[in-house]
DNA sequence: CTGAAAGCGCTTACAG
DNA sequence: CTGAAAGCGCTTACAG
């Protein structure tokens, strides 16, 4: 059997309450009475028993979450991940609350983080938007000790105290190095379809990916932008008019969420008799068919599970005044092909 | 506050007991009070609390993992990974033994199974090799109702009750679709390496990347397969050779995990001015060396840590005699191009 | 078939 | 500065 506390205090000569003074470095404990508690924990090596501590302390962490209500696959499944790690919360003593914001919309999501600052919270996850009020009100709530994590998209230049996240330049990269080497040594022009290039996510996406073709890739030439607003028919029209405007187009990078309108126009490029190699972003059943079917080459995709888990356990190691494992809460690029779909 | 066993006790009318029989569907309780129990709990919403649950028990689970003392860098992090799952078993009141057994050695292995039988264990990991020694082992278990779960490497036709590891068929077309879109229209020979293709996960790949090679890119033909056994100097000699004797060599799939001498064997290929398209299994220091300097393209990779915390959850679900979510344990294939490296 | 009581490993007022 | 006792939410003999 591991020892116990009770082993501890035995081995140390003291009570219960004076060896738990001394493993949770509360004051009021004569130094030589801690020596010989941490002996008693070294000699013994005792390890603490967190599910039994928590479960003592009755301690409980009310997060708040607020999330865009976006029509999007993506935040839909961000939106599962994060009822799901609610559920499964009983004994991690989680307690999450969803706030929702209108998407793109920057006051109201500064006022939904004030709002929740107010509410009994023990600190709260943000997909941000880059705008001042925002980082104002982020400012507001870590100024107040309340600990700020943004999700999926970043806040640069603000207080938050972390970000789960994927490294958005490095997605870019990953997909530029593909598509090139899938193109091998043609030449031709590669369009880009963002969802809008005033979010970072996507800013970072494109930069990281322009850097890599420039780099590398001198035998293709990246067109200007085209910005979707994850909206199916204008993300349609604008690609199957790109298509048609420059026949030389082999490749493209969709680097946003809405993928729908983007699949319609490479069916409609297809039925012409065209193929056009497509690297997009984010697992959902349409972008699956999609490169089930061949319309899609590469999916980049972020794990929203693994965001919304990362990001309770920095929360909560925030609410303890604990150490962040950097490493640990990297969150990777999944790449997929059709032969390694999970 | 989440209601709790007293709680639903009072709204029941029993005692505690009682409720703690039908939660746990124990036999001995009268239709009617099983019927009243299970309407407070539906009324009251409660859900259990594991971890309290688990600490009253005082249940542990003595697990057993059979490794191979191989001298890669896979099997050291796979047993770094249980190492790791141990140390943190405290919660999940998991208390795992490591019993090493020679590499490739069926024998040795299936009496270390049959030895794990005899101790107080309730459930065995093991990385197999297929043979009927070893497959008899496993059934002699399971008969007398032990969990056995195979980790990383397969036992077909076999008696045990799970595997945790990769679709190894996926990860041979996963290589295949890639090094043929990377070699796009060219022409030439495939190098295929393997460690020994009499281990099944091994002949598994091949099969899965010759398929795919076969359908998609007749443009390219595999060589007979090299079996390097996980010896360096064997390794890099074979792969030096087929360079040497196949000017027309463009590409290369190691299949298997030994991948040093292969490096050796690349560094002195691209010395003499030569490039092979390669593709490795397993991420560690030196893979990933390979890869960013661009000799190797790509590293598929299994997630040892994600292996081994599936072994467990499983080998917990068999010993309790609960079902596994299926979808939850499936192991994913990585694919790893130098920028999306963690 | 059912219940009262003790206990899992820790923490927390409260007293001294 | 230190300790005795109660309690977190559950389970388990033991008695009836």
């Amino acid at each position: 059997m591991r020892p116990t506390v009770h082993d501890i205090a035995a081995e140390a000569g003291v009570s219960l309450a004076t060896v738990d003074r001394v493993m949770n470095a509360r004051p009021g404990v004569r130094e030589k009475t801690r020596v010989k508690v941490e002996q008693a924990i070294e000699k013994l090596g005792y390890v603490r028993d967190v599910a039994a501590a928590n479960l003592a302390k009755g301690r409980s962490y009310p997060f708040t979450f607020i999330l865009p209500c976006n029509e999007n696959a993506f935040m839909a499944e961000l939106r599962a991940a994060v009822i799901q790690a609610n559920e499964r919360g009983r004994i991690e003593r989680t307690q999450i609350t969803i706030v929702d914001v209108p998407a793109f919309d920057a006051d109201a999501l500064s006022d939904a983080l004030l709002a929740a600052g107010e509410t009994d919270t023990a600190g709260i996850a943000v997909v941000a938007i880059e705008a001042d009020p925002v980082r104002e009100a982020v400012r507001k709530l870590t100024e107040r000790g309340i600990p700020v994590v943004t999700l999926v998209s970043d806040l640069e230049d603000s207080t938050r105290d972390h970000y789960a996240g994927v490294d958005n330049p490095a997605a870019g990269r990953t997909a530029a190095t593909l598509l090139g080497r899938f193109l091998d040594a043609r030449n031709g022009a590669i369009g880009v379809l963002a969802g809008s290039l005033s979010v970072r996510d996507h800013q970072n996406r494109f930069a990281g990916f322009s850097q890599i073709m420039a780099a590398h890739f001198p035998n293709l030439t990246i067109l200007p932008p085209m910005e979707g607003r994850d909206d199916l028919p204008l993300a349609r029209s604008l690609v199957c008019e790109a298509v048609d405007t420059h026949p030389d187009m082999i490749g493209l990078y969709s680097l946003g969420a809405g993928n729908r309108g983007l699949i319609a126009a490479l069916e409609e490029t297809r039925a012409k008799g065209r193929e056009i190699v497509t690297i997009a972003h984010e697992l959902s059943v349409h972008s699956r068919e999609a490169l089930e079917s061949g319309l899609f080459d590469v999916i980049l995709n972020q794990d929203a599970g693994h965001e919304v888990r990362s990001a309770i356990r920095v929360l909560k190691a925030k609410a303890d005044g604990l150490a962040v494992i950097a490493a640990q809460e990297r969150i990777r690029i999944d790449i997929f092909i059709k032969d390694n779909l999970p």
